[in-house]
DNA sequence: GATGAATGAGTCTTCATTCAT
DNA sequence: TATGAATGAAGACTCATTCAT
């Protein structure tokens, strides 16, 4: 069963990204979840904190599914899309990390996006010296994930306050696009 | 001597900068820009009023100082930058703008945004048919441009989210490594 | 040519009796009245003294036309009936007078009412005695008068707050039956 | 103990009577009852839901005192006095009631004075029937009753916009007329 | 632990009135 | 005289947070 903490986050995530974080009340919270308003402040003190749980809750989710899918494919490239697919699946699952930050709870937003950022880098540092022909100097690799990385912030970000991109379709192009143009003069040999 | 209208404009920019569009109240820019509460609604009739003249300024500042610092330069690639610079420079220059949205502000923001990105697009577009070995077809120019923005929306989404950038420095920096990793297969015969 | 002071006081009525004296304000009859703000300060000090000037209007119109249409009844009954049509049509002329009182605005409306009181008691008292057959003694026609006066305020009241009366046909009926009741015993040789 | 919400009610009726709807705001009525303002929000959701409930309330006890006083009269005159005079109870008990009244909240306060029209007009028809000698047609009876209602309206609407009305036994004199008025030709042979 | 009634600081907005031009 | 930009007091309403039960 369970627990009315997670009843509380889950009530939470829905309604944030329904109507945003600002939109969203207490109130609301405590009638989505089927509880008393006392009781969100017993678990989380204030509402700020409700917003750190679900922020923490999304990292940990993330790293979880990206290790237990990263091992069932073998192809770097793929591998590669993999990792930008999973970081999209949470913010794409998540609209409202894109959404109403207020200055005081943007530091929880950005934490969140950071630790994303090193998960990626990491890794995808990691899989492209498998890959053989791909001869570029560390400074040169850094400079390539930094763009990848930006491309991907910016595409989450369209993602919610553009209308450009709203069928699974075109995000998967513009992905298709994206990577395209990062790797394109490896691809060649590549794909 | 500045209109009241200015004066208006001038203290909600500065407040909505350094508080955000939300903790910022009419009676905080009425303070701010030695007005009182009235006159603000005189001008702009509500604070949703204030926001998107805000957000119209801005558009037109970028279009104009785009206009008039793009003939004085010969170089393509160092116009191309100098597109890149005065967007990034609009939005530097402007933390606002990505900041606090609502729900129900972000049409504003995003209209903003997509203006940005066409005439970016457009200029962008143009300056690439006359660098000579740039021989792409179309479509692959197209895909180029696309992920040139994201990162771009990347870049100035990190520039207010995250701590990452804050000297002119880091941010000329990374520009230099996007436009780098972006155009890279071209740039050995062009830098 | 219209005065100002007219132009003001006129679109102020209409402004009255479309939206009520709360939800009418000083600039919604600067501009109907095609005046400034300003001047109807000038003119009537505040929006008090615009709605005492338009009352007294109201009282003096009345006065008018009474004499006038008086003089050319012969029938003491249909002078009776005359006289409750005359207050009837101004104060159906004037929606506004049965709107929105403040308790402070009050003392003005119940002024012209009082007044409106007066002149129909002293008229009506001496056409009473016009008629033969008509033999009460002082007292009691005084007690008939204050009645009828009564039900005159009630049906002017019913006018605007009521949804009863609405057609032209309607509130002459309850006209002709008010007067049946009050004078019954004394029409059957009458009318 | 009182509730909080009839407290509400209390102080809200004393401040309506004293200052009219309009100039009493919620606030007031907060300190008055001496209850947070959100208190007020919480059981009536804005200022027109108090406004309602103290006019549901006003009916309620009209209903009730009409009941239990009606039973120990005999004397079916001194009945249809009684009835009257628990109408008049009720208004002259409310001088909100008269008062003040925006186009929107009209409609509740001419709710209130129709469902008491209609009581008055059922219960005084009954008793005029039990009457031996008040050989009218239904038709008459009608207009009589009509009549009778519009007199009290205007006697409650002089009861506070006029001064005229001030002691207790010039309203029952008042009252007395107005029944001598409108009853004489059968009063003869009935007091 | 769980509850939800009570709180009140904070927000946007309206509008009668003033006064410099 | 006429104007209308500027004013700011006042009002309705929201919502995160507390606390007695």
């Amino acid at each position: 069963m369970k627990t009315k903490k997670d009843q509380i986050l889950q009530a939470t995530e829905n309604l944030f990204n329904r109507f945003g974080t600002y939109k969203t009340g207490i109130e609301d919270i405590a009638k989505s979840a089927k509880v008393a308003k006392g009781t969100i402040y017993n678990y989380f003190g204030n509402k700020q904190g409700v917003i750190e749980e679900l922020i923490n809750s999304k990292l940990e989710q993330f790293e979880k599914s990206l290790k237990s899918n990263l091992d069932q494919i073998k192809d770097p490239w793929k591998q590669i899309k993999e990792v930008i697919n999973q970081r999209l699946e949470i913010i794409q699952s998540s609209p409202f990390l894109s959404d109403d930050l207020f200055k005081d709870e943007r530091k929880y937003f950005s934490e969140l996006f950071s630790k994303l950022d090193t998960q990626v880098s990491s890794n995808i540092t990691n899989l492209l010296e498998k890959i053989p022909d791909f001869s570029y100097e560390i400074d040169e690799i850094k400079k390539i994930i930094q763009t990848l990385i930006l491309s991907l912030r910016g595409l989450e970000n369209s993602l919610f306050n553009g209308q450009k991109f709203s069928t699974k379709e075109e995000i998967e192009s513009t992905l298709e696009n994206l990577v395209w143009t990062i790797f394109r003069p490896n691809f060649r040999n590549a794909t």
